[in-house]
DNA sequence: GTCTATAAGCTGATAGAC
DNA sequence: GTCTATCAGCTTATAGAC
């Protein structure tokens, strides 16, 4: 009973805190977030959320650890030999749904940017500049194997990035202006399938059939 | 001497400390940023900024209006008779021109966005909706009148937006991915003649010749 | 582990001299 | 109009009972 109940998260109490905090700075960025409203988020006393983290940095950091461990990428382990307009075409769409099923993380990665990232640029730095670099000599081997039109590949992915992640990020003003209380499948499909579509052909390649695969 | 020598702007000061509030309220939002920051950026003591704006909201707002009344914008004159083409292109890079030349506006605005738009939701529904239906009826013309390919006009306008806009939320990002210090006329050229091409292509246009009219 | 109460310091805003 | 000094209230963090 003694080494066998051990349990990765250490509580409960541990994932709700992370989660509401998550929430909170996503929303208010580190400076303008309150543990106060941390804890009420949590429906916790505020001294129990500083049981489990001793302080607001290490709270913003555990966060940000948490989002960026979750930060899947199906677009890692595509190679030359695949087929650019599947490949774009699922990573598209899986940053679409990505931006959907948790807008907040994607939030709170913009909040963090907005103020200067100042507690990503280490992981900036040390993996998502390399990872970008390398994805983009895969679109660069497509390029110069005739596979694609010659496009800026680094600007390629930007470009996904930030259309994929508007979504997520300018929920409430895309929601104001379509008039729609919230995101509903039909909408979602549309958008993925617009934006897919319109980044294939934008990029000289001809978009996968979307309706008989249903997605 | 009484009566011609008023000045729109109360006071050199009144403009300082708006350009400085506009900066701290960019980085941090409304609730993370702090008047005594405000006043440091703006070189003056915290009760002078006091004098000119009653309270933190009230400066905030000020400095919303300040940035809706200069934000311009490149597409409102377009009409059915107008290119496509043309008009699109000339869009995109006055976007991204702007995204250069006054990336705090940006960046604020991303910021209210995020924080669920509280102050900018009149703004929102009574002028920027109706701007984005009215603008999406005239690609919809276009469309209709075979001028380019089905698609759907409001999510094109969000796709402008969203990638134009990203080089100023995301500066810091971009930048540090391509190892840069800041932005320079090489890389601002290439950012625009990619995204005016990239998008075009995506509706089915014919990007006009970039390199001859040196736009 | 949980929670109330409170200390210590920060922040918005103002009073009042110049 | 400008600026120093300062107050009142908010916010982080902890002490200590349970």
């Amino acid at each position: 009973m003694s080494t066998n109940t051990i349990q990765k998260p250490r509580d409960k109490h541990f994932t709700t805190i992370l989660l509401a905090a998550q929430e909170e700075f996503a929303t208010h960025g580190l400076k303008g977030a309150r543990m106060q409203a941390i804890a009420d988020r949590a429906g916790l006393p505020k001294a129990n959320v500083h049981y489990y983290f001793q302080n607001k940095v290490s709270l913003y950091l555990a966060v940000l650890d948490n989002i960026i461990a979750t930060w899947d990428d199906f677009f890692n382990d595509v190679s030359v030999n695949d087929d650019p307009a599947t490949a774009l075409d699922t990573f598209i769409r899986e940053k679409v749904r990505l931006s959907f099923e948790n807008p907040t993380a994607s939030r709170l990665f913009a909040n963090e940017i907005l103020q200067g990232a100042p507690y990503l640029s280490d992981y900036m730095r040390e993996t998502l500049r390399p990872w970008v670099n390398n994805r983009a000599k895969v679109i660069q081997q497509w390029i110069d194997a005739g596979k694609m039109t010659a496009t800026e590949p680094v600007l390629l992915i930007f470009m996904i990035w930030a259309t994929t992640q508007h979504y997520a990020d300018f929920q409430v003003q895309v929601l104001g202006i379509l008039n729609q209380k919230e995101y509903d499948a039909s909408l979602i499909k549309q958008i993925s399938d617009f934006t897919s579509q319109t980044i294939l052909r934008g990029c000289g390649l001809e978009p996968p059939n979307t309706d008989a695969t249903g997605n």
